[in-house]
DNA sequence: CGCCCACTTGAACGTGTTCAAACGTCGTGG
DNA sequence: CCACGACGTTTGAACACGTTCAAGTGGGCG
């Protein structure tokens, strides 16, 4: 309770109209974001074309599913920064995973019915709710296709283990500098970033909560990073002022990302 | 370094005999845990019955497959236990799961080439590796298998969130509770228990590994669980004393399992 | 202007680490 | 049969990293 909580009592301006909608750019974005995953053809991408949505825009910290729910559609981040995290009985809050756009971070819907954990914006979002079936048909009628959202999820995998590494062995400094290189890398990899400086609604709360630490240190450990010339990070900007340094704070190797386009910087 | 280190270097009696070799009891070892993710068909465990493998028997501490190797097979582990870690730069090591005779802990490996941690044995062990084309077969065959290898793969995503969640928000006593509860349920549902006392072939420095805490503490937490009356842990044998103060000290719930057999106990 | 929220800073405290020594058991070799 | 070494575990004591509590700062927005 002392975490700023994603609010699910916040279900406002739900503007969804109609079942077969779709957004301008929705199929592109999702198509790049596949092919850092690996490589399409142009009738797999033929098909992703025809996926179709209903579209939902959501405020800053509302769930997109919460723990327990048993969705039928899994959920395109169209545009947005949401979270992955669950809620300890004592109130503390872990947080998994980051989401940018181009995610579709509830893909496991798809097979595991109930929900083990919640899904909330952090930003301003837009959504496409995409019927389980309309995936599960577009498995069937592109089969290389399904090998890439499966490749997909095990990537994700990937990166829990990574996480997990940093939550059981690595310091607060090293943990920190990494964190910062992978939402950086990844943004790279999908064209989302282009310079040294890049968007990264996160508070020092949130960051804390997704490495294990309080808001306090976090504070104070990015003052280490500051002073250390490595990055500044104020007001949701972050601006990379040393990536090799960083990289080397954090021990970042992109490798576990699995990416197939080239890396960041 | 002042880790029992993964010793790469005991390849020794690597009995292989042939190529298209298997166990006895390897096909219904297989099928009774993939029972735990989902339902077979009579005509899926007729596919799965014709897999067949190089059968490898490996000490205890052998690397299965290491980080870095690109793999054209699979391991099922037949026998034994094992566990996949990382090792840091310091020499420090993450353990980021345990498995146990059934599992094929590298699925992975069909879909992401590079290894990007190692698997390692825990004690002697029977492992039958398979080819990839073999597995890659089989879901062309059997389209139901792969879901529900997909659905696993899933799963153990899952298991890495939770442990995401003990080794960032929950403090010695309750991480280490439930780090028991975890693989006695997993043991029940595949049938390897009956009553409360159980093998978990684990050192307490491999404890600590996996829960992200030092040797030293985890026998000092140890001894608290063992006061309290909730178990013992002596020579790799685990006795549950108090189920249900286990689970509650551990904030224990099965459900992230998602098994489809009952849960333990 | 004033409030709210995120962030910052200081100080005390606590959980868990590190270092070090000692114990028990088991397997090996004299 | 006993001595010895290896290894896992236990225990103590000092220490460190990170937490908690508390107060204060600063910016954004009604």
């Amino acid at each position: 309770m002392p975490k700023p909580p994603h609010n699910p009592n916040l279900h406002l301006v739900e503007s969804e109209n109609g079942n077969g909608d779709t957004v301008p750019g929705m199929h592109d974005r999702l198509i790049r974001k596949l092919g850092t995953i690996g490589s399409l053809s142009e009738s797999d991408r033929e098909a992703i074309r025809t996926l179709k949505g209903r579209v939902r825009r959501l405020q800053p910290y509302e769930d997109i599913v919460s723990e327990g729910e048993r969705p039928s559609v899994v959920a395109f981040l169209h545009a947005g920064f949401a979270c992955r995290y669950k809620i300890l009985q004592g109130g503390s809050r872990q947080i998994m995973s980051f989401h940018i756009p181009g995610d579709i971070p509830d893909v496991q819907s798809l097979f595991i019915e109930r929900m083990d954990h919640s899904l909330g914006t952090l930003t301003e979002s837009t959504v496409v709710h995409i019927e389980h079936k309309a995936m599960l048909d577009l498995f069937a009628q592109a089969p290389n296709v399904w090998r890439l959202f499966w490749r997909g999820t095990l990537i994700e995998a990937s990166v829990f283990r990574e996480w997990m590494v940093g939550l059981g062995r690595r310091e607060a400094y090293g943990r920190l500098a990494r964190l910062f290189c992978e939402p950086v890398t990844q943004m790279h990899s999908v064209g989302l970033v282009e310079g040294k400086i890049c968007e990264l609604p996160l508070t020092q709360a949130e960051i804390g909560d997704a490495a294990g630490m309080s808001n306090v240190h976090v504070s104070r450990t990015l003052k280490e990073l500051r002073d250390d010339g490595l990055l500044t990070f104020t007001g949701g900007s972050l601006a990379i002022l040393d990536w090799e340094g960083l990289v080397r704070a954090g021990e970042f190797d992109a490798g576990y990302l699995h990416l197939k386009t080239a890396s960041a910087q």
